[in-house]
DNA sequence: TCTGGGGTCCTAGGACCC
DNA sequence: TCTGGGGTCCTAGGACCC
């Protein structure tokens, strides 16, 4: 058996653990730049503001209906998930952190009765931290997401589901036909692996439940769709398909990508912006002790503003030998965006993307025999990473990033974050006497 | 005026090889 | 008139996830 332990509207309830006001009120977690809603309480659900709105189209909801926006503190969430994760892992032997407030956690060999198990970790994880969460455990991981959906969904929509189900749901214990009405009252396009178009391709061809999915032949999913199709149909069946990761695997690429605060149309500008994702892309490679092979690098204008000519060009560059060098990985990226660039556009995006990741060890010495990275650099860019670790990020930069004082336009904008409560000195939360 | 960021896996098709 | 067969590797693009 599987279970999976998700925070309810994760970012919104990270809010409100140190802003309890925010409490029985909508309130909408922003995307960097303030762009679109990315998190909303089941209060902000129930105006009808959808996944992903943009924020300009809630302003009327701020005014009239009291909606709270804030920009993402992803300092904070990342903070409060380590603390979640773990005592969501006291569930069982072993944890697959699935996402920054998802963990599936394998129950075999945990004896006596798992739904009281899991009301108890949940009880805890409400008290000691402040997040509420869902549980539902399943013999897949499909039918554990299933069951989570479930559990959600029957406590936020009494009469969805029967009211048993909210909150912990265990699949495993329902017999053949409770499964089945379970399976028949949710929509196809609500199993984990279905998105927007399989669903509806699904839908066109008859299937329109879990049910209807799970009675499917996986020889016609394979045939019809994919083998990720198939896949699914097989763990709606109880076959476990899809692997428990118990420790995270190495990325096969590290990206830094950003929309901009506002329009960039200066070359100088685009590079100051692209040396600093370079840097950070460098950054998190060194963290997971790679070495990047080649490098890719883009710039595009905004396709929302269709009055505007567009322009949206990437290009890619191997490197003589694998690094990890900010100053070697930098210097590729701007050659790269002094190729593409074009004057005359109004660029809205940008990014840096690493590729043929490699490990730190692996000796790939070039034709004349130089050193991959030589120790020198190395240790320079160890004390870059400590140095901006221990007195916050940009103390150590490179130069290309620009002046530290210049306003730049492509910074981000963010003017509703919160404090870093659990992050920052200055940041701690207060409490009245 | 204003629309995120970071990943994975799979497939089809082209290039290339013998 | 008539132009093979089988395989691998790479890449771009699509679909999905949170």
């Amino acid at each position: 058996m599987l279970a999976l332990v998700d925070g309810n509207n994760f970012y919104c309830s990270c809010e409100r653990v140190f802003q309890p006001w925010l409490q029985g009120r909508p309130v909408v977690v922003l995307s960097n730049n303030d762009g679109c809603a990315i998190a909303r309480s089941d209060e902000a659900k129930a105006l009808g503001i959808k996944m992903g709105a943009p924020y300009f189209q809630l302003r009327e909801l701020e005014r009239d209906a009291g909606l709270i926006a804030l920009s993402a503190n992803f300092a904070l969430y990342g903070d409060m998930s380590d603390r979640m994760m773990t005592l969501a892992a006291g569930l069982g032997h072993m944890q697959e952190v699935y996402s920054i407030d998802e963990s599936f956690i394998d129950l075999s060999g945990i004896p006596g009765d798992l739904v009281l198990r899991a009301r108890k970790i949940r009880r805890r994880i409400h008290q000691w931290i402040g997040i509420p969460t869902c549980i539902g455990i399943g013999p897949t991981k499909t039918l554990a997401k299933l069951a989570n959906a479930i559990a959600k969904s029957a406590e936020r929509k009494p009469g969805s589901y029967p009211a048993h189900h909210a909150q912990i749901c265990h699949l495993g214990e329902c017999n053949a036909q409770e499964l089945a009405a379970l399976l028949q009252a949710t929509e196809v396009g609500d199993v984990w692996g279905v998105g927007r178009k399989i669903g509806a391709q699904l839908r066109e061809n008859g299937v329109h439940t879990a049910l209807d999915l799970q009675r499917m032949s996986p020889a016609a999913a394979k045939a019809g769709w994919s083998v990720v199709l198939e896949k699914t149909v097989r763990e709606l069946n109880g076959v476990p398909c899809i692997e428990f990761e118990d420790e995270p695997p190495a990325k096969q690429q590290i990206a830094c990508t950003r929309s901009f605060g506002h329009p960039v149309t200066e070359l100088i500008e685009l590079q100051e912006a692209i040396t600093e994702f370079a840097c950070r892309a460098a950054e998190k490679l060194r963290k997971q002790g790679s070495h990047t092979g080649h490098i890719m690098a883009f710039i595009r204008t905004s396709p929302f503003r269709k009055q505007d000519p567009q322009y949206s060009r990437s290009a890619s560059i191997p490197l003589p030998s694998p690094t990890s060098d900010s100053a070697h990985i930098t210097q590729a990226a701007n050659a790269i965006i002094k190729r593409i660039y074009r004057p005359g556009f109004k660029y809205a995006k940008a990014g840096v993307m690493l590729m043929d990741l490699q490990p730190a060890t692996r000796e790939q010495l070039t034709l004349d025999f130089d050193e991959v990275m030589p120790e020198n650099r190395v240790r320079l860019m160890d004390a870059m990473d400590q140095v901006n670790q221990r007195y916050g990020r940009g103390t150590l930069k490179l130069a290309s990033a620009g002046a530290p004082k210049a306003i730049k336009l492509w910074a981000m904008k963010q003017e509703r974050i919160s404090s870093g409560f659990t992050t920052d000195w200055e940041g701690l939360a207060l409490a009245n006497k």
